[in-house]
This record gives C-alpha cells, sequence and structure tokens, in this order.
DNA sequence: GCCGTTTTCGGCCCGACTGTTTTCAGTCG
C-alpha cells in the first residue's frame, strides 16, 4: 500500500504551500491527501487499473492532484515539492509547533528578519527585535518565548496511563462546584488511545465565568493559555495541556460526540448528515434548510437519527466502525467489570515490592475468582529470578497460602524467559509442577525478524506453555517492538491453543489496539494481564481492558472473562 | 486545487480567542 507514502508527500505540501501564504490549495492538498489516508484500496492499483481517471474519482483529488500522484507513482519523487523545499528552510516547520505561531506569522519573520531556527527566533525575541514587525508587539514576543520554552518542556505525548488520573482529579474538583451540573473527560483520553496530546474537558453550566475561574485557578495549572466563556486553555504543570469547553444542555451530546473525535471519525458522521440534508456541528445536528434543530443533547439520539446504534468512543477511529454500525454489527465490547483474575504478576520473590500474600489480598479486594503468581525465571537474574531450588520453596509457600486463603484459586505460574534457541528456562520436570506458565522475551530484543519470529513459535508449540506475555516487547516512547512476523505468530497460537497477553502496564499495552482486532480475526484467544509489581499495579487492569475495546474484543475473545471452572478446565488441557 | 451547476467562476468549515487593531488577521482545534 502506497496509501500513506502519497497522502504524506501532499501534507507536506500542504505545510509548506501555507507557509508562502497561499490560500486555499494547502486545504484542497489536505483534503485529498485525507482522503487517501482513509483509502482502504491501494492507490497504486487504482492508477494501475484506471490510471488517471481512476484517480479522480477518489473525493478531493482533481486533475492536478491526480498528476501530481501519477508522478509520484512512476518516478518516486515529486518535482513541486522539491522546488517547494528550496525555497522554504528546513527550520520553519519547526518554528510552526511553536503555540502560537503559524505558517503565516513563521513566514514573514523568515523574510523580514531571516529567523529560520528556533534558536534564532529565541534570540531576536530576546533581543526586542519582533516587536518592531508590524503586526507583531511587545505581547507576542513574551508568547513566542512562552512558546519556546513550552516546546522545550512539553512532552511529546503523555502515557494514557498518567494522563488519566490528572484528568480524572481536575473533572472531580470541578463537579464539586455549585454551578456544574456535569463534567466530561473527552478527546483521546475518552477513546483510551494509548497516548494523548492533551487533556479535554467539558461542562454543563450555565454558569460559564464561574466555571473558567475556578478552572484557570486550579492547583494544577502552571499557565493560561487563552481563556473565554465558552474555551479556556491551559499548560498544567504536569506539562500537558488542558482544554475546558462549556456547554448548554441541548448542544451537550453533539459536543461530547465532536470533542471525543476521532477527527476522521466526526467527518465520516458529517458526510453522512450531509447526505441526508443535515449538518452536523458541536452544536448539534440540523436540516441545511432553514435550520431546524434535529438532535443534540445525547450522542444516543446523534447515532440513533444518523441512522445507526450508538458506537462505544473506543472504537471511534474510522477503521470500519460507522459501516459496521449502520449494518448493526457491532461487537459487544467486553465491559470494565468482566475481568475474573489476573494471570500476571510478581512478587518479593523476585522484582516484586509486595510479598506474595498482600498481592493475594489485594486480588481479593478486587473481587477476582482466581490469579497466577508468576515470578521470573533463574535466566532472568537482573529480577532476581527463581532457580529450580527457590522455585521449589515457593511452590512449597503456595500451596501453604492456598490453604490460608480458601476464597480464590491461586495458580502456581511462572513467567519463565525464553531462550535464544526458543527453550523455556526450566525443564520438563519442573514446568509439570505449574499451574500456569507464561513465556516471555527478555533478551536478544535487536534479532532479525525470521529468528524471533521461529524463537517465539518454538515456544508457542511447546505442550506446557499457556501465554505469551507482552508479545512485541514495546514499551511506549522508550523501545520499539522487536521485529517480529505476527500472523505467524498468531496463526500458531491459534493452532496450539496457546493465548496472547494484552498486558496492562501503562507503558507496555501490548499487544496494542490493532494487534488485538487482527489476533481476534485470526481466532486467538486472548487473556488480560496487569504484570503487576506491587499490589498497586493491580488497578491498571482497565487500561488493557480499555486496549482489548479498541481491538473490538468482546467477552469470548478474552478467556479470563470466564469463571474460575471454565477457566480451570481450559489451563489443565495443556 | 477542487467542485458544482442557480454560478465554467467564485466559493471553499468554522467558532473561539488573542493581540494588535480601530474592524481584523492569525492561530487553534
Amino acid at each position: 500500500m502506497k496509501n500513506l507514502e502519497v497522502s504524506k508527500v501532499l501534507y507536506e505540501i500542504a505545510d509548506l504551500l501555507d507557509m508562502l501564504g497561499i490560500e486555499w490549495k494547502p486545504m484542497a492538498f489536505r483534503k485529498a491527501a485525507r482522503a487517501i489516508e482513509t483509502l482502504s484500496k491501494d492507490i497504486a492499483l487504482i492508477y494501475k487499473e484506471n490510471d488517471i481517471k481512476g484517480l479522480m474519482e477518489i473525493p478531493g483529488v482533481g486533475e492536478g492532484i491526480a498528476k501530481k500522484i501519477e508522478e509520484f507513482l512512476r518516478t518516486r519523487r515529486l518535482k513541486e515539492l522539491e522546488e517547494l523545499r528550496k525555497k522554504i528552510p528546513k527550520g520553519l516547520s519547526q518554528i510552526i509547533n511553536i503555540q502560537g505561531m503559524g505558517p503565516k506569522r513563521a513566514w514573514k519573520l523568515y523574510k523580514k528578519l531571516k529567523i529560520d531556527t528556533v534558536e534564532r527566533l529565541e534570540k531576536a525575541a530576546k533581543e526586542g527585535k519582533i516587536r518592531k514587525l508590524e503586526g507583531f508587539g511587545e505581547k507576542s514576543e513574551q508568547d513566542i518565548l512562552r512558546g519556546i520554552e513550552l516546546l522545550k518542556r512539553r512532552e511529546e505525548r503523555m502515557n494514557l496511563g498518567r494522563a488519566l488520573p490528572i484528568a480524572e482529579s481536575i473533572a472531580y474538583k470541578l463537579r464539586k462546584l455549585k454551578s456544574v451540573i456535569k463534567v466530561d473527560v473527552v478527546g483521546s483520553i475518552r477513546r483510551r488511545k494509548e497516548t494523548v496530546k492533551d487533556i479535554d474537558i467539558l461542562v454543563l453550566s450555565k454558569k460559564p465565568k464561574e466555571v473558567m475561574d475556578y478552572f484557570t485557578k486550579l492547583d494544577e495549572v502552571e499557565t493560561v493559555l487563552s481563556k473565554g466563556l465558552k474555551r479556556t486553555s491551559v499548560f498544567l504543570k504536569t506539562r500537558i495541556n488542558s482544554d475546558l469547553r462549556v456547554f448548554n444542555e441541548k448542544d451537550y451530546g453533539a459536543a461530547m460526540n465532536y470533542f471525543t473525535g476521532s477527527k476522521d471519525h466526526n467527518v465520516h458522521l458529517r458526510q453522512l448528515a450531509l447526505k441526508k440534508g443535515w449538518t452536523l456541528n458541536e452544536y448539534g445536528l440540523y436540516t441545511v434548510k432553514g435550520h431546524k434543530y434535529l438532535a443534540g443533547r445525547s450522542e444516543e439520539e446523534l447515532y440513533k437519527k444518523l441512522g445507526m446504534p450508538y458506537i462505544e468512543p473506543e472504537l471511534r477511529e474510522n477503521i470500519g466502525e460507522i459501516e459496521v454500525a449502520m449494518q448493526n454489527r457491532l461487537p459487544k465490547l467486553i465491559s470494565y467489570s468482566a475481568i475474573k483474575g489476573d494471570l500476571h504478576m510478581h512478587t518479593r520473590w523476585s522484582d516484586g515490592i509486595n510479598s506474595t500474600e498482600d498481592m493475594i489480598k489485594e486480588a481479593i479486594k478486587m473481587d477476582y475468582e482466581y490469579i497466577a503468581i508468576t515470578d521470573h525465571s533463574k535466566s532472568t537474574y537482573v529480577a532476581n529470578g527463581l532457580d529450580e531450588k527457590r522455585l521449589s520453596e515457593r511452590l512449597k509457600e503456595l500451596d501453604k497460602l492456598q490453604k490460608k486463603f480458601d476464597n480464590i484459586r491461586i495458580f502456581k505460574g511462572s513467567e519463565i524467559d525464553i531462550l535464544a534457541n526458543g527453550s523455556l528456562d526450566y525443564s520438563a520436570k519442573i514446568l509439570e509442577q505449574l499451574d500456569f506458565v507464561i513465556g516471555s522475551i527478555h533478551s536478544r530484543f535487536k534479532s532479525p525478524k525470521e529468528e524471533m519470529t521461529k524463537r517465539i513459535i518454538k515456544a508457542v508449540e511447546n505442550k506446557y506453555i499457556n501465554l505469551i506475555a507482552h508479545p512485541t516487547g514495546r514499551l511506549i516512547n522508550q523501545r520499539d517492538p522487536y521485529e517480529v512476523d505476527l500472523d505467524r505468530i498468531f496463526q500458531a497460537a491459534k493452532d496450539n491453543n496457546v493465548s496472547l497477553e494484552i498486558n496492562s502496564h501503562p507503558s507496555r499495552l501490548d499487544l496494542q489496539d490493532v494487534n488485538i482486532k487482527k489476533a481476534i480475526e485470526f481466532g486467538v484467544k486472548l487473556i488480560i494481564n496487569t504484570d503487576s509489581h506491587s499490589t498497586e499495579h493491580l488497578k491498571f487492569i482497565h487500561l488493557g481492558i480499555a486496549q482489548a475495546r479498541r481491538g473490538w474484543a468482546s467477552e469470548e475473545d478474552i478467556l479470563n472473562t470466564l469463571p474460575l471452572e471454565k477457566f480451570e478446565k481450559i489451563i489443565q488441557k495443556k
């Protein structure tokens, strides 16, 4: 598929044209880029089958852009883009990342003051050179300096696990205000995307001024970026932006929908509305003629009017959920309370910080029917992995604890290293004594794809194994997934009745959403675990469930939604 | 650059907010 490559090129042209102050064209390029991005058919194939004419059938693509796509597909180059790149220094695209700086102002500064890097911009602002330009003032200079400061300090994208509690604590405080009727965290947090760029909050209130005053004075706030009666933006001490918007009852559902996104999901909904002669925005669904109000109080009402059932926020990525909803074939997503047991956790025996007993007690508090205690195997010596001797002592301890706690089933488990050759870190004699066996990759992350794939498949074929933990090894914003052919892993897992993990740890979330969806299409069964290293971590289970929902998983796809008896039967078959 | 048809030219998504203005341009989402 060349679609993403093509759309990237078109987006870049749009950005560069913007900087030259050219009107409308950038919008046309972006529109075409977006359409190609979301196209399910390979654009190269469209061109092959139907030439330029085929390309021009894509909405937003006319003769001009079609010819550019043709040029790119045939030569892998684009003259116009290369010309534009010559005209515009690279640093300018960095400059437009600064809060409050856009293409127009960046270009003006470059033309008048030869500013082509962030460093030069900072220098000029400090020297008071910018205030002399028409359209800029002293305040602009300060804003630029503050913007550069924020750019340096802003995190790229914050993990959901960090952003969510921040958002909820702000929402909690807002709810205490008398003038506030309702508060919702929206945006990508509501969709439970694994990382988020900002915290969007929606408030239902008749006294917006009070709400905004209160919001800007919260402890969490470092700087107020803008403040009005409908929208206020702040930068939080936790280095993330937060936007608050106030709406009234009549608009609230439409606003929820609009600000939950994703943008592409919304665009798709708006297109559907237009086809019916309606228009959809953050204030509601209206008729185009006469602007008559049709819906907007609730999201349910909105979706219903558009001819489909309510779509859960986790699904709203415009990857087919709208089409499926219109056919009434949406999956019934696993609920946030469906998990019956956590099967991956560590204790002080290896690298956890709590005792086994602490972990069990916490699991009982969470109403689990069963858990597996799974400390590391001997090869993970950095994590104080257990050799055979310690493991056998530990199994005795677990037997004792099972007698002490008769209201929860404690599976004797281990998270066992998959060695370089694909064999497991313990002998069959030891593995036989375990109830639940997890295989994990903890070494040689840089192995070639084929080697890694074979290594994992060999582990999957091991008759003792129940689960492959964090199947791609990635750490969000820290470590890329190792190279592996997931399709083959999925097939092997399916064939050998081995489950794959959805690891709930905020920096893992592995498998990730798209792979969960694929695994389910292969018929693989999944298990959602926390990989807890303390009692606190057990609570992260909801992040794993969120990932599962984003991967279109229903309860049948997740083994640890089964009650104890059924679950036990499945793992005993091994 | 695209698109439609009431218009082969003249619109194009738009509401909110800010700063530099003296009625609006630029930015953001």
